[in-house]
DNA sequence: TACACGTGGAT
DNA sequence: TATCCAAGTGT
């Protein structure tokens, strides 16, 4: 028998019931395997359903803004993911009169679409021949053959897909492909594979020489950088302020806490500096300090607690906004593939009433900052809030 | 080409 | 606790 015979014939006793196998509609092929792209179908599964449910179709995701999908996609990660599904929609939709690609090589003209995600698509909806490979093929594959060469370096992937095709059943290739996907996934898995109890352990070079442990051999990634964060959540006359965030750097067109990055772990008592600097050097213009208002505190620290950090209170500076700030909280940590962020959230009250936020910041209800997308960090230190007030 | 991009679960 | 990983893509 043929690998792939063997693998398809394990997969019809296997496979798992997913929403995106029970359709052939090109459209709901492609949302699934973009929300699967580094996500665990554990993960993703909910989000389909979302997605589905608000965007039946590639008219309904065009017609949307860019914020509802990214809100609808918070949480799930790799939000240029939401980005670049949001503008192909509209590139299916505005240019090409609303026809989804119909072969691998079109498909891969659409933002978010790259040659796992088109060959996959192209095999389930259209039965185009061609050999989607993802973690799971690359696995099985560099096991199969014992191949060596690192699978994440161009040589390697090149070594593995040209494998991939000459495997490849022409007859039902979308079959082929998620059988393998699947057998990669529930079988041949990364760590203590139950090869004894595998199907293809008589063909398997890997584990006829006891090398499945250590394959796929993968290059090492970048080292973790530490990032330090202070939001600053600011009460003003019964309002919050967030602002988007737009350059190059995580968490792209998402929402959060006006925030000043450090390159250490600022202490505590460094804190009312902190805010004194993003707040405070805002134009003395729109705050209207009055000279009679010299010598009361500029800020002040509100405490109940009697071992807590004391801060005595400066002079009133000319011009300067007045706030308070309520609570510091304890460093939070937030793990990203390449960064390591530590963030604390500051409560500062702005008491001076001229006080006019600068271009970027929206001025919001606090209610209502849960309507935006956010990061995870943010999410869940409102949840924090909601809980616990204070 | 190497690296960045999120999150949550497993080991 | 640290590390790896999961249906990759864009730059």
């Amino acid at each position: 028998m043929k690998i792939s015979e063997i693998i398809t014939g394990w997969y019809k006793k296997n496979r798992r019931s997913l929403p995106w196998r029970a359709t052939r509609d090109p459209y709901r092929i492609w949302l699934s395997e973009v929300i699967l792209q580094q996500t665990r179908i554990s993960q993703g599964t909910a989000y389909y359903q979302a997605f589905v449910g608000r965007f039946p179709d590639i008219n309904a995701l065009a017609g949307a803004s860019e914020q509802e999908v990214i809100k609808l996609w918070q949480g799930l990660g790799y939000y240029s993911r939401a980005r670049n599904l949001h503008a192909a929609a509209r590139q299916v939709v505005g240019d090409l009169d609303g026809m989804f690609p119909a072969s691998r090589d079109e498909l891969l003209n659409l933002k978010g679409i790259g040659p796992y995600t088109a060959a996959a698509i192209a095999s389930i909806a259209y039965n185009e021949p061609v050999a989607a490979v993802d973690g799971n093929v690359a696995r099985v594959i560099s096991r199969l053959f014992a191949i060596d060469t690192p699978v994440n370096t161009p040589k390697g992937e090149k070594e593995i897909s040209g494998m991939a095709e000459t495997l490849l059943d022409r007859d039902d290739p979308g079959e082929h492909n998620q059988a393998m996907m699947e057998f990669g996934a529930l079988q041949c898995v990364p760590v203590n594979p139950d090869c004894h109890g595998c199907p293809l352990n008589s063909l398997c070079r890997a584990f006829a020489e006891d090398r499945v442990a250590e394959l796929p051999v993968k290059l090492k990634k970048a080292k973790i950088k530490k990032r330090y964060f202070t939001y600053m959540v600011i009460s003003h006359q019964k309002h919050t302020y967030i602002e988007r965030r737009t350059s190059d750097d995580i968490w792209k067109e998402l929402y959060q806490f006006p925030l000043t990055e450090h390159d250490t772990l600022p202490k505590e008592e460094e804190i009312p500096g902190i805010v004194e600097a993003r707040i405070g050097a805002l134009p003395e213009m729109l705050f209207g300090g009055t000279p009679h208002e010299l010598g009361k505190p500029r800020f002040s620290i509100y405490t109940h607690e009697q071992d807590r950090p004391q801060y005595s209170n400066e002079p009133h500076d000319q011009g300067k906004p007045r706030f308070s700030i309520h609570h510091i909280s304890e460093p939070v940590k937030h793990q990203l593939t390449h960064q390591l962020i530590t963030a604390r959230f500051v409560h500062v009250e702005i008491t001076e009433k001229g006080f006019r936020a600068p271009v970027g910041w929206e001025r919001v209800p606090p209610e209502k900052v849960g309507e935006y997308p956010l990061p995870r960090l943010i999410d869940r230190y409102l949840e924090m809030e909601d809980g616990a007030p204070g």
